[in-house]
DNA sequence: TGCCTGATGTTCT
DNA sequence: GAACATCAGGCAC
């Protein structure tokens, strides 16, 4: 997982295209990162921001780990540290396709409503606390990172849902997916 | 189509 | 006690 030991907008442009594999009670749902967002110690919108705490503190562990945390009282949102042990940088998946195993997801949803919001995903994928640290070499939740995806089809815009530092240009998307939430 | 609001609990000050 | 990296449904236009 060397290559998410980077700054944490170049890790998020990176994870674009990237696949995650999600195995379920012996059923493997795969689904394309298709929007993130960066965050690290320096910007004030980040959980690590000021310091570290009982519950960011995988953030400054090793990079390609999952940081989950829960919010708003219902949602449970993903991230994948990256950067060097100690920085504090992760970013957050907002967004991805399902290319394989639809059936198996735990939400509803039909087509690219399934997964198109940071907490839309944990729950179609069954992401929650329990995967907090979780170390994406292994299943049930695998990242296999793919940089084959031309610069181009990038669109990089300033981060939504947010107050603080929400003019900071750190929210990255592929440009012909459907599935980016519109928020 | 777009704005507003309720649901809900963890975390931090 | 307030803030919060959200979502879905309801309502007005």
């Amino acid at each position: 997982m060397t290559e998410l030991e980077t700054r944490a907008d170049i890790a998020a442009r990176r994870l674009l295209g990237s696949h995650i594999e999600r195995t379920i009670d012996g059923n493997t749902i795969k689904a394309r990162i298709v929007e993130t967002e960066s965050y690290d110690q320096t910007d004030a919108a980040s959980h690590s921001f000021n310091g570290e705490t009982q519950r960011n503190k995988v953030m400054f562990g090793p990079a390609g780990h999952a940081y989950v945390y829960f919010t708003y009282g219902m949602h449970y949102c993903l991230n994948i540290v990256t950067g060097q042990e100690g920085e504090g940088s992760a970013v957050l998946i907002r967004a991805v396709e399902i290319i394989q195993g639809e059936q198996h997801c735990l939400r509803s949803a039909v087509g690219v409503n399934k997964a198109n919001g940071p907490a839309k995903l944990c729950q179609a994928l069954g992401i929650d606390k329990a995967m907090d640290g979780h170390d994406l070499n292994e299943p049930p939740l695998k990242l296999v990172l793919n940089n084959s995806l031309d610069d181009a089809r990038i669109t990089q815009t300033t981060r939504i849902g947010i107050r603080k530092a929400a003019d900071a240009p750190y929210r990255f998307y592929i440009t012909d997916s459907a599935a980016v939430s519109k928020r």
